[in-house]
Parts: C-alpha cells; sequence; structure tokens
DNA sequence: CATACAATGAACCACATGGTTCAGTTTCAG
DNA sequence: CTGAAACTGAACCATGTGGTTCATTGTATG
C-alpha cells in the first residue's frame, strides 16, 4: 500500500542529537587529540563534573565515544563507532539533491530550449 | 592563552538539531521526490496542519527547506543550501577518526613487534 | 453570496535538555 | 588514619520540543 522508505531509526536519531551541541562537538574534536578524564574536560569547556558527565553520556549513548575507569578516574575515548553511519546517510541525501536539482536544470534548459511547447519536459 | 578551536557554529547546531528528527528526514525524503503543501506532508506524515507547519519552520530556519505561498496552498521544496556543510563536517572528522585509529594500530604493532619493550603491554 | 478549504497564530500540555547545587562514595596520598 | 580528589546520583530550575486544540484569516468555488 504505501512504500514508505524506511526513514525511522533511533540510531541517526540519537547521532544527530549529540552532534546538535557544540560543546558536544567540541568534545569530540578534543578527544580526536588525545584521551581525557571527566575533569579534563569540564575544566576546558568550563562547568561542572556532573555538567560534563551529562555530555559524555549522551556521545556514549549515541556510540562516539567509550569510557573506562581506573582507580578514581574515568577516562573518555573516541568510539569504534566513527561517523560512518551518518556520513552514509548524509551522502546519500547529497546525491537526491543533486539529482532534485539537476532536473530542475533540465526542465528550465528544456524550456529555453523549446519555447513553444505546453508543458511537457520532454527529454531528448 | 586557548587555542579553542573554533567548535560553535549555531548553523551546525540548527543543521543537525533538524537531522534528529525521524520525522524532518522524512519530509526530507519526501521532497526529494517532489514538491509538496503543508496539508499534503500532515496527511502523509499523520499529524495536525499545525504540527507539520512547526517541523517545515524548523527545516527552514536551518536552511534545508524554502517554501513559497501561492493563494492559499504553501508550497514546500528542497532548499538550495544542501548538506555540503554537515557532509564537510563529518568528512573531517571521519578522517581524525581513521588517524585515531591508526595511531593505536600502529602503537599496538609496535607493541607486538618488540616484545621486549620497558613498558609492560604482557604481564608474565 | 455562502461555504468549504489551506494555512496560521495563540495557548496549552507533557516531557526532554542543559545546566546547576548538594550530598555521598571510592580511591589515592601523606 | 585523615583528608583531598574524582566521580556519581538526586533534585531542582529555566527553557526548548513536539505535539495538540481552538479561533481566525485569506482564498477558492458552487
Amino acid at each position: 500500500m504505501n512504500h514508505m522508505v524506511q526513514f525511522q531509526s533511533p540510531r541517526l536519531d540519537a547521532a544527530f542529537a549529540a552532534l546538535s551541541h557544540a560543546t558536544r562537538r567540541g568534545i569530540l574534536e578534543r578527544l580526536g587529540r588525545t584521551d581525557a578524564s571527566i575533569t579534563e574536560l569540564a575544566g576546558r569547556f568550563d562547568m561542572t563534573l556532573t555538567g560534563m558527565k551529562k555530555h559524555i553520556a549522551i556521545l556514549e549513548e549515541a556510540g562516539f565515544v567509550v569510557t573506562r575507569k581506573a582507580g578514581r578516574v574515568r577516562t573518555c575515548a573516541l568510539g569504534p563507532r566513527g561517523l560512518e553511519h551518518e556520513a552514509a546517510w548524509i551522502e546519500r541525501y547529497r546525491q537526491l539533491w543533486q539529482a532534485r536539482f539537476d532536473a530542475l536544470d533540465t526542465l528550465v534548459a528544456d524550456l529555453q530550449q523549446t519555447p513553444s511547447t505546453p508543458s511537457r519536459p520532454t527529454r531528448k
């Protein structure tokens, strides 16, 4: 009945939501250099430990970060998941976008080429 | 004082936030096929006109969608902005991720190659 | 003209987010 | 043993989000 493409994806939801906050993108940037503790990150981004912990939890939930606790310090690192999934989604849409505007260009070109045609895009 | 890289970007904030909701991704998918009115979209995604209007507003704010009103119907279409900006950001991070894990691989390889290293990767 | 139809704005609601403080718990250092 | 450091959890707060209903405004159309 309906050929609804699968657009539901809690995974993508969480991933994009995680990336939608500047501080969190900053954390990824920081962890790209070296691993870091909660205290270290909280210091760099000027917020409380508790606040930073929440951001880390969100990034961990999205799969971007993994943590392990050694002694009393929890160390945060980039997770193995990477951004392949999100990159793939975006790439698909970039192509869709492209196709859409290519079609428009073709239409415009056709109209200009045969200004007397009623309303058919008439592909050659 | 601090060499904080620019990670602030209201634009990316809005873009990723817009993409973080399944319905909104679905709308983009739908508009990739053809333009559509608010009523049409509201029908397809089973919500009120007002609700759909809000999603469209968010997508428009993020620059993904443009609308124009002809008579009493507002038509929504994919915007010219595309996803280049977001794709670029993600690509940068994919590379960062890659580099990070390549470094890990190298480290592991080194450790395996010279099992007599001072710092003990293998105990006993 | 009368009426229906598309969209809009305002107001409301439950719940999530992004932060805080405060009160613990473990763990480390002396 | 004492105390500080690092984290954690609970509770709180302001604001934003995702939806609704209801009333209104334009715009077609019979």
